[in-house]
Parts: structure tokens; C-alpha cells; sequence
RNA sequence: GCGAGCGUGCUGAAAUUGGUAAACAGACAGGACUUAAAAUCCUGCGGGCGGUAACGCCCUUGUGGGUUCAAGUCCCACCGCUCGCACCA
């Protein structure tokens, strides 16, 4: 006998939902609550990754819509990017299409799951109608200044085709193609990112409600240090080297000078074939360099005078481990004082001097000696001789700035972030190339530049680049012939300000408008995957900072407190030959695993991914258990931060829980939904310790909630349904105690709750009531539970009054247990009492 | 190498922040119903010792130390795992 059909109630509260748009939010004098969940890239179907993220953000948004919060709840497309365009060639079809198809199917299978959202705030960033404005920010940025272009070396993705912003590139490889990245030289756009970096480093201090994970990992990522340029005379040529360093007081340890091949030193060696044997050399390896990888040097023949010996000079290489990118891409090698300098210092046969006589190892000790401490002094260092390391760097930077040789200076490990991309399908760059190649941005009245439809995927290269009519264009001042940019921008550019369209979704003439920012930025909870600690997250916040430099008026933080969620995890399965297999597929029998005859090895539990045969759809797990079935599971295990174990066994208890739950509720009952209030006096002993624990459920289950403690607020759900499903109660009792229970769970299973309600009768919606109050009574309940102790060890669990003091407690151990209170009182040495919860007797 | 975090039953986990360790689940085992199975329901479920029994006693939060009347929680050292960064001067 069953009677919970999923599959029926769910579409009928889902249409209804939609069709009386009860999750449309407007502007209102009530208090505004903006959650967001990260937007999905449409790749067509979603994954278990989807369902946790936006079960998570949807119970939030239900719970602060029942506590009387205008919620903004809203969904949208991450739409650009090389998968549509990879499709596209493959099958021969149109990136658009595919795209706009699989947006179709994402969204029937978003709403599936039931979930609270305003669809009329619905955003694609490949419709024209939201890169129109991206298109006007980018105008906007690049007035201000805050986007150039140069030519440099980049990271070059040969597998995408593209080139790729430094924060996309992890352990060498391509963050989406896994390719091991190039270096190449390029023309390429670039957002200044760098000119909030102590600005972006600085503010993390003010997200209290971000995890400290999350801001570690920027704070690194911005790489903040505290040193000083130091400028080198080449001798015998009118030419200097500057050089940043953070241990400028090691100066007289200086034995060498190395910078990178990428350094305008290079110039002067382009004739030479050695050298460009040597930078071909350098380049190819650099995307991905380790401390174990071999110095390579290449002597210029070049020596420079040391700043503050006389007659000294050094000699000058270029080297392999000198990054362009960082400081000045010109290093002073101090071998005694720093490992990599020290590596190369006895490769090529280098002198080393040490500076620094540490207490424990005094002078000649074991080099080389990277660390700094209290007690360390300075030695062979003239003027610093003695000094304390922190002494001298004071000493030698001021020393700098008298001579002119010199300044303090601050290094940032963050590099500017580049926004070009051979690609396709992107937002269009609005510049044009006049034809003396001078840059010129398009009006604002030829916005958007759209992207073409009629392209030829066939050949290989950018589409754009190859169209026959595109790029040629006219200045809209000169009227002379004219180049369009055929670059497209970076994805990341069109998800670093989506969370201020959906504030003004439909407006045609602005990006957003400050009415609406004001209102509803910023967002309150924002919730999404740890991966996008340092990319999306801080390119977000540099835009927010961006454009108020632009003068749009919008907070400088866009997020107000940030949830990361854990990954979803399988098992994993393999047989002999490595191969993996699917975990459906897999018998369990005495103690070993067989797929078929085979014996296979279990592997740990891994992030569902296609190459590991662990995925499971979530789409299937709906059709056959029902959304609510997969929401519960999906909250009821591990906190959200946390990674979350996938099991089928866990969906089907799960299951099984909520067709007890709703073929029990299905019975004669009288919710009292819109009241939810019973008067407690009239209970007996028994029924007051129910409605006792009724009442403190709806306390810890809120308190759960709001601090996205979920899998303990499931726990005290079904404590409560334990307690009453099993008692006879009074009805009036029983009917109040499942009204509350059915009122709290349907933030997390709204489908079942309402069609429970609407059963028995009652015809208005759930998610329009007021959350349910509770008895404060119930909470400073008349006794306690006090532990007894000897010698801190439990000896008995006492029940006494509220507030009792010591004696009064003691008096009812006696009555209680009087054996037991000689024992304890016997030879006491001490007495400790902690009121309502602990007394202890120390011997 | 640098930085961050974690380590609790067979498993996912909980523990009001120093005060009853294992809530709530899953798996498993036993029982009831059934000709049988499934479904459902009930019971047990960290370890050891004692008792016919109700029950009692002792041990137990990676390992070893420490602080405290009291430690999963705080401090020190070690072991193991995960994540991030990494020739960043």
C-alpha cells in the first residue's frame, strides 16, 4: 500500500508556484534578503553538484520568505564559453542553439527540484540583451583607464586555443582543458586588477561572514610583501638594473645579478643565436617551474657596480628561475641567504658571503640560512656590521633613499588579469582598430555588437577572425575603413557583476539602475563551490570596486556572507587492470567486491566525475523518489561546508521516512497552520513535556537553520516526528504538534507539506505563512538534569529544580540516593558547583 | 618548502564551545507478521569485566605528554590525511 506518488503532487505545487508567481520579488518596505547561488554553466543537464548547491540556497530562501523577509531568490546562465563552441564544431551546429537548448532542459530540471526562484529575473549572458551593457561597462572601464592592452607573454592554452588569466591556470594546466600551458607572445586586452590590490588584500579583513579559508586563499593568492627597489649601474654602459627584494639588508651578501629572459636586457642579445636557443629554452618550461627543476644560466658578459662597495661589481645572467612577472624580473642573488640563490651560486661557481651570524650557529655555520630571527646580527655588512636584521633593514632602506639608489616598495604576487580570448563564443570587445591601428572604442549608440550567427566552424582559427564581413566596420567619427576586435572576453568577465543584473533584470537602457542596487545589494547569503575561491570571487570583488570608480553607485563588497559548499563524493571501484567500474554495477559478497566474476579493488570515495564511473543523475533520482526525497538526503548528512557522502541506501531511508510521514499525515487531521498556537496550561504532566519539546524544537530548529546547520535541524525534525508518531496525545495536542512539524519541514519539502495541508483542507499556500513562534515558557523549563560527579567522573544524573543552589542540590541527592550522598561526602576536599549543570566531588 | 584545515563506533555524523562522548541516521544482526520472500513493525548495535537477571564497575575521541575539580574541546611534541600556493626574490 502506497500512497506518496512524488510524481503527481510535485508538478501540480510546482505549476501552481510558477503560475501564481509567488516567488516574484519586488521592491517593498519589508526588509530585503538577497540569496544567490552561484549560476550554472548550461552544459545541459545538471549534475548532483547542482542539486546540493541549490537545495541548500533554496531552504534559505523559503526560510527567510516564511520570516516575513522580500527575498530575492533569483537564476540565470553562465551561457559563453568553449563548450558550446567545442560542440558546435564537432556536430556541426550552431553554439547558440545547442546553448539555448540545453538552457531549456536545465531549467525544466531546476524546477523539478521545486525550488523557490524568480524566473521572471531569468539572465543569460549570451543574449545580447545582457552583453549590450558589458559591453558599456567595458567602454567605462577602459575610459578610466582600468583596461589596456600590451603586448607580454601569456599563458596559451593549446588545446583551447586561448589564452588563459594566470588565476586559470592550476599546477601548469588549463583550469577547463587540463593542457599544459604554453607561454606565448601576444597583443592582449587587460583588466588592472593590480590597482586594488592592498585594496582587495585590506578589505578581507571586513567579510566577518566569509570563511577564513576562503579569504586565506585570496590573501595568498594577492601576495602582499614588504621590501625595496634597489637600482644597479651597468658598468661601462649608460643602462640600469632595478631590482625588488624583501632582504635588502643582505646587500653586501650580493655576489651576482639574475633576471629573466623576458627582461628589456634581452634586447640587447636578440642577435645572438645562443641566447635565443637559451630563451626558447626558458619559455617553454616556465608556465610550470618547481624548486627542483635545474638553474639554467646564460652570462651576459654584463657586470653592474655593487651600491656600496667600491670597485666591487657583479656579474650579470639571465636565469631560468627569475620570473618575469614578479617585481622587477631582476633579482640580486645573495647565495648565503637564500636556497635558490645559493643552488645557482655553486652550479656556476659563484662567491658566497655570509652576512648574517645567527646565535646558535655563529659565524661559518651551515649555509645556506634563509630564516630571520631575533637574535640574528649582521657581519661583512660594513655600516649594518651588529645590527639587528630588523635594524639594518630600517637602516639600509633609508640608506637607499639618501644615496638615491633606492626605495622602499611593496610587492604584490598579483598580476593583471587577462581578459582576451580567441574564441568565439563571447561577449564581443566593443573597440575598433582605426587604420593607422590607432584603438577606438564603439559609441555607446552602436551598442550591442553583436556577435555574427553565419560563421564557419570548419576551418581552424577564430571564427571571427575568418568571417568575410564582421570585423570590417567604419569609425563612426571619421567614417574612414575600420577593424573590429576579434578577441571575445573571458567568462569570468561576464559572471563579475550578473549578481547586480538580476537587481534590475529587465531594464533597457542602464546595466542596472540605483534604485534597485540600493534596495537589494548586496547579496546576503551567496552560496557556491570552494573552486571559486580565488577566480570568480575576486574578480567579483575587483569589479565592485571597478565600477564605483566608474561612478556606479554600488556596495564595495557585492557579497555579504559566503557559503562554500563540500563536493558531492562515491565510492569508487576498480577491477585489476585499473579500469574503473560503476558502483551500480558492482556486488558485495562475503566481504569482497565482484563485478560479474571479476574481484575489484574499492577505492576511496571521490568527487563524482565522469572518468572515475562514480556520477550518479539527479534527474533519475527525482523521477523515481521525488524532489523532496532527493532535498532531504541532500541536507540531512553533512553540513553544507563539508563534502557530502552520495548514497543510495541514504535516499531510500530517506524516502522511506517521508511515505511514513505522509501516509500518517494523510489520516483525519485538523492542522492549526495559520494559528499554530495552543494554549499550554491546560495540559496534563505528560502533554506538557510534549508541547515542551514541540516548542523547544521550533527554537533549535530555527537556530539550526539560520547558521546553515542543516543535518542537526533534520535530526531534531525527526526526533520530533519519533516522539509523536509513537504517543497517543490528546487531538487537540497532536493536531498542533504535527501543524508545526509540517510548517517546518516545508522549507525543505515543500511538495509534500503543501499537499499534506491542502488534504486535509486548507487552500492557501505554505511559503505565505508567518514562521511558526514559540512558547518561551517551554524554554526556561521548571527542572534540569544536573551531573553528579565524583572526581569528575559520572556518578548520577539528578533532575532538580531550575537555579537551585548547592545545598538545596545536595539535600535531593540525599533523598534521592542517600547511600550514594554519604559516599560523596565522606572525606570531601572540595565541592565544585556549576548551577543547572554540574556538582562535583573532589577527594 | 610555505600556508590552512582535519583525525570521534562498521559508515555519515552529533556534542549548547571546557561540564552526561556517540544525538539523528545508514549498514548489519536477531525477532514478529508471512507457506515463503519483499514491504512493514519491534529489539540490539564502541570495547572489556562481573552478575541468572534488573544492573554494576572499568576503559574508550590518531599517538605521547601537559594544564584543570573536569579535556573530543585548551597547550606542547609526534604520526597520518585533505586542500590551497609554490624558483613570488
Amino acid at each position: 500500500m502506497q500512497n506518496y506518488h512524488p510524481q503527481k503532487i510535485e508538478k501540480k505545487w510546482q505549476a501552481r508556484w510558477i503560475n501564481e508567481k509567488v516567488n516574484a520579488a519586488h521592491i517593498c518596505d519589508k526588509e530585503k534578503f538577497y540569496v544567490l547561488e552561484m549560476f550554472p554553466y548550461p552544459s545541459g543537464k545538471i549534475h548532483m553538484g547542482h542539486l546540493r548547491n541549490y537545495t541548500i540556497g533554496d531552504v534559505v530562501a523559503r526560510f527567510f520568505k516564511n520570516n516575513n523577509f522580500n527575498v530575492l531568490h533569483p537564476m540565470g546562465w553562465d551561457s559563453f564559453g568553449m563548450p558550446a563552441e567545442n560542440a558546435a564544431i564537432e556536430n556541426n551546429l550552431s553554439a547558440r542553439k545547442w546553448t539555448e537548448e540545453n538552457i531549456s532542459n536545465m531549467k525544466k530540471q531546476l524546477q523539478s527540484i521545486g525550488l523557490a526562484i524568480d524566473w521572471n529575473r531569468e539572465i543569460s549572458t549570451c543574449s545580447d540583451e545582457y552583453y549590450k551593457h558589458q559591453q558599456k561597462l567595458f567602454i567605462d572601464l577602459y575610459n578610466k583607464g582600468l583596461i589596456y592592452k600590451k603586448d607580454s607573454y601569456v599563458n596559451w592554452d593549446p588545446v583551447d586555443n586561448t589564452v588563459l588569466a594566470n588565476e586559470q591556470v592550476i599546477d601548469g594546466r588549463g583550469w577547463r582543458s587540463g593542457a599544459i600551458v604554453e607561454k606565448k607572445k601576444l597583443s592582449q586586452w587587460f583588466l588592472k586588477i593590480t590597482a586594488f590590490s592592498k585594496e582587495l588584500l585590506d578589505d578581507l579583513k571586513g567579510l566577518d561572514e566569509w570563511p577564513e579559508k576562503v579569504k586565506t586563499m585570496q590573501k595568498n593568492w594577492i601576495g602582499y610583501s614588504d621590501g625595496a627597489e634597489i637600482i644597479f649601474k651597468v658598468v661601462n654602459k649608460n643602462l640600469e638594473i632595478k631590482v625588488f627584494t624583501t632582504r635588502p639588508e643582505t646587500i653586501f651578501g650580493a655576489s651576482f645579478i639574475a633576471v629573466s629572459v623576458e627582461h628589456e636586457l634581452n634586447l640587447l642579445f636578440n642577435h645572438d643565436k645562443g641566447f635565443q636557443i637559451f630563451r626558447e629554452k626558458c619559455l617553454k618550461n616556465q608556465s610550470r617551474i618547481d624548486n627542483e627543476d635545474e638553474k639554467l644560466s646564460f652570462p651576459t658578459k654584463l657586470f653592474v657596480e655593487h651600491p656600496f662597495i667600491k670597485e666591487k661589481t657583479l656579474p650579470v645572467f639571465f636565469a631560468n628561475y627569475v620570473l618575469m612577472d614578479y617585481g622587477n624580473g631582476a633579482i640580486f642573488g645573495c647565495p648565503a641567504h637564500d636556497n635558490r640563490d645559493y643552488d645557482f651560486a655553486k652550479k656556476f661557481k659563484i662567491s658566497i658571503t655570509n652576512v648574517i651570524k645567527t646565535v646558535k650557529k655563529n659565524e661559518g655555520g651551515e649555509l645556506p640560512y634563509s630564516g630571520i630571527s631575533e637574535n640574528d646580527i649582521m657581519i661583512n655588512s660594513e655600516f649594518l656590521n651588529d645590527l639587528k636584521i630588523s635594524e639594518a633593514k630600517k637602516t639600509i632602506i633609508n640608506k637607499l633613499i639618501k644615496t638615491g639608489k633606492g626605495k622602499k616598495k611593496i610587492g604584490f604576487k598579483l598580476r593583471d588579469w587577462g581578459i582576451s580570448r580567441q574564441r568565439y563564443w563571447g561577449c564581443p570587445i566593443p573597440v575598433i582598430y582605426k587604420e593607422d591601428g590607432e584603438i577606438q572604442t564603439v559609441s555607446e549608440s552602436e551598442l550591442p555588437i553583436k556577435l555574427p550567427d553565419d560563421i564557419d566552424l570548419s576551418k581552424p582559427g577564430n571564427p571571427l577572425v575568418n568571417h568575410s564581413s564582421w570585423k570590417k566596420t567604419k569609425c563612426s567619427i571619421t567614417g574612414l575603413n575600420a577593424t573590429r576586435e576579434t578577441d571575445t572576453l573571458d567568462t569570468f568577465f561576464d559572471s563579475s557583476w550578473y549578481y547586480l543584473r538580476f537587481c534590475s533584470p529587465k531594464i533597457k537602457d542602464k546595466p542596472f539602475n540605483e534604485e534597485d542596487i540600493n534596495y537589494w545589494m548586496p547579496v546576503d547569503h551567496y552560496i557556491g563551490g570552494i573552486e571559486h575561491a580565488i577566480l570568480h570571487l575576486l574578480y567579483s570583488r575587483f569589479f565592485s570596486r571597478a565600477l564605483k570608480e566608474c561612478n556606479y553607485k554600488i556596495p564595495k563588497e557585492p557579497f555579504k556572507k559566503l557559503i562554500t559548499q563540500g563536493m558531492v563524493c562515491h565510492e569508487t571501484f576498480k577491477n585489476k587492470k585499473g579500469k574503473w567500474i560503476e558502483p551500480g554495477e558492482v556486488v558485495f559478497k562475503n566481504g569482497k567486491y565482484y563485478h560479474n566474476t571479476e574481484e575489484l579493488i574499492k577505492g576511496r570515495s571521490e568527487k563524482m566525475s565522469k572518468s572515475k564511473k562514480n556520477v550518479v543523475d539527479p534527474d533519475e533520482i527525482i523521477e523515481i523518489y521525488g524532489a523532496d526525497t532527493a532535498r532531504l538526503f541532500m541536507i540531512s548528512d553533512s553540513p553544507p561546508e563539508r563534502d557530502l557522502e552520495w548514497s543510495i541506501d541514504g535516499i531510500k531511508a530517506t524516502h522511506k521516512y517521508l511515505c511514513k510521514i505522509f501516509d500518517f499525515l494523510s489520516k483525519d487531521l485538523k492542522f492549526v497552520l495559520d494559528t499554530g498556537k495552543l494554549d499550554g496550561k491546560k495540559l496534563n504532566e505528560f502533554e506538557k513535556n510534549i508541547y515542551t519539546f514541540v516548542n523547544t524544537t521550533i527554537y533549535s530548529f530555527t537556530e539550526d537553520i539560520k547558521s546553515y546547520r542543516f543535518n542537526t535541524a533534520v535530526a531534531k525534525l525527526r526526533e520530533l516526528s519519533n516522539k509523536i508518531l509513537t504517543r497517543g496525545i490528546c487531538s487537540d495536542l497532536f493536531d498542533y504538534s504535527w501543524s508545526i512539524f509540517l510548517r517546518l519541514i516545508s522549507i525543505i519539502t515543500p511538495h509534500l507539506s503543501q499537499e499534506i495541508a491542502s488534504k486535509s483542507g486548507y487552500n492557501k499556500l505554505l511559503c505565505d505563512l508567518d514562521w511558526p513562534s514559540y512558547d518561551k515558557l517551554c524554554l526556561t523549563s521548571k527542572n534540569v538534569k544536573m551531573v553528579v560527579q565524583k572526581n569528575g567522573k559520572k556518578k548520577l544524573l539528578l533532575e532538580v529544580p531550575m537555579d537551585i543552589d548547592q545545598d538545596e542540590v545536595i539535600k535531593i541527592l540525599f533523598n534521592h540516593n542517600s547511600k550514594l550522598g554519604i559516599e560523596l561526602k565522606t572525606s570531601v576536599k572540595k565541592i565544585i558547583f556549576i548551577k543547572n549543570k554540574i556538582i562535583n566531588f573532589v577527594k
